[in-house]
DNA sequence: ACGCGAACATACTCGGCAGTATGTCCTCGC
DNA sequence: GCGAGGACATACTGCCGAGTATGTTCGCGT
C-alpha cells in the first residue's frame, strides 16, 4: 500500500514546485475553517499526502500561514501595487490600482482572505516573540502597499482628479469595498477571465464614483 | 413613537442579566482570537469564572456562537435596518441606513466582527446537522438585512434619487465599504459618540458619492 | 426552617492536534 | 553502482480543550 501511494505520487509529476502546492492547499484550507480550526492532517488531506510532506517544506503551523500572508501581499504588490507609477491623472492610476486589486480578489481568493485574518492575529494576537517580530514585517508590507493608495489619494487631491479628502479615510472605505469582493465572492462554472474583468470594471465604477473631483 | 415605558422593574440591580454578560465576554473573544482558538476557559476567564458559569447559560460552544450571531443582526435591524421606511427619497433613507450601520460597527465592533465569522462558517462550515439548520436561519436574517439595501437600491434607481446600478452589486460594494470599518476601527480613549457620529458622516460622503445621481 | 432549584465551582474524561523521531524510496553526483 | 541527501510516509508523544458529572452556595416560596 505504501508503495502503490509513492508510485502513483512519483508518476504523475514532473517537478512543478511541490512546495508551492502544499502552499497553496494551506490557503484553501486556512480560508475554509481558519486558521485555528485547520488542522496540518487536513492540509495533507488537501493534498493527498501526510503531515510527513507539510512539515517537510515548513517548520510549524505559523510558519505555513506567515508564508501564505507573505505570498498574498507579494501578489497584490506585483499587480496592483505597480500601478502606482503609471501614466495619467492620479484618478487615471487609482482606477488601474482597483481594478487589479479586485481581479487578484477573485483569483487569488484563498491568499487574499487569509490576509485579513493575519490582520486580527497581529491586533489581538498571542504568538511568540520570535513570531512577533516576523509578523511586524508582514504588516509594514502591508502597510507599505496601503500607503500606495494614500499617496494615489493624496496626488488625486494635488492633480485636480479627484476630491480633496482625508487620504488615509479614503484608503480604507476603498480598499473596504473592494477587498470585501474576496468575502462574497465566489467563481462560477465555465467563468472567463473576461467575465470577471467585466464585473470588476463594474465594481470599480461605483466605488471610485465618490472620489472623483 | 410608540413609547411603552412602563416601569418594569425599577431597578435591575439585583439580576442584571448575568446572561448577557457572558455573551458579551464570548463576543469579545471571539473577536479577538477567532472562534476556534477561543477556549470556553478563555470567555470563562474574561469573567473571572470558570467554565461552569458559562455552560450553565449555554449549552454549547457553537450554540454560544450562535446567540452571538443572532444578537449581532438584531442590533443591526434594530439600528438601522429600521431606516428602510421613512421619509425622504431613497438616497435618503439609505443615507440614514448606512449611517446607523456603521455606528453599529463602531459601538458593537465585537458583535459585528462575528457576523462576518459566521458567513464564512457557513459557507464552508462542517457542521452537525442540527447546526446547519440554526445556521440556515441566521444567515437569513442577515439576508433579510441585506435585502432592505437591495430594496432601497432600486427605489432610488425608480423615484430618480440615486443612478440606476445593479442592486445587488451596489449592495455589496456598500456594505463592503462600511462594513470594513470594524475591522479597521479601534476606539480612542476619550472618545465621545459625537466623535463618532462626526466619522460616520464623514464615511458616507465618501461612500455614497458613487451612487447618487 | 426546610426543601428546592437556580447559579455557579471543581474535578474529572477523552478525543484531537502540533510536533517529533524514525523509517523508506528515489535521485543524483561521482 | 554507491553513498548521501532530498522528499516524503509511519508511528509515536504530550498537551490542550470541549464536554460532563458532581458538588456547593444562596435566595425564595411556603
Amino acid at each position: 500500500m505504501p508503495a502503490d501511494m509513492q508510485a502513483t505520487a512519483a508518476n504523475d509529476l514532473i517537478s512543478p514546485d511541490r512546495r508551492e502546492e502544499v502552499l497553496a492547499a494551506a490557503a484553501e484550507c486556512f480560508m475554509r475553517r481558519g486558521y485555528e480550526a485547520t488542522s496540518m492532517d487536513d492540509v495533507a488531506d488537501a493534498l493527498g499526502a501526510t503531515k510527513g510532506r507539510v512539515y517537510h517544506h515548513f517548520r510549524s503551523k505559523p510558519e505555513l500561514f506567515f508564508e501564505v500572508f507573505r505570498r498574498a501581499i507579494f501578489i497584490l504588490i506585483r499587480e496592483a501595487g505597480v500601478h502606482e507609477t503609471g501614466p495619467g491623472h492620479a484618478a487615471d492610476r487609482l482606477r488601474r490600482m482597483a481594478r487589479a486589486h479586485i481581479l487578484c480578489m477573485m483569483e487569488t481568493q484563498a491568499f487574499q482572505r487569509n490576509l485579513t485574518l493575519g490582520v486580527d492575529l497581529y491586533r489581538f494576537g498571542e504568538t511568540s516573540e520570535e513570531h512577533k517580530a516576523t509578523l511586524e514585517d508582514l504588516m509594514n508590507l502591508r502597510r507599505g502597499y496601503e500607503d500606495a493608495f494614500r499617496r494615489t489619494f493624496a496626488a488625486g487631491a494635488a492633480d485636480g482628479s479627484m476630491k480633496a479628502l482625508d487620504p488615509s479615510l479614503a484608503m480604507r472605505t476603498l480598499l473596504g469595498a473592494i477587498n470585501w469582493v474576496a468575502v462574497w465572492y465566489s467563481p462560477r462554472a465555465g467563468e472567463t477571465r473576461a467575465h470577471r474583468e467585466k464585473l470588476a470594471e463594474e465594481i470599480v465604477a461605483q466605488v471610485l464614483g465618490g472620489y472623483l473631483a
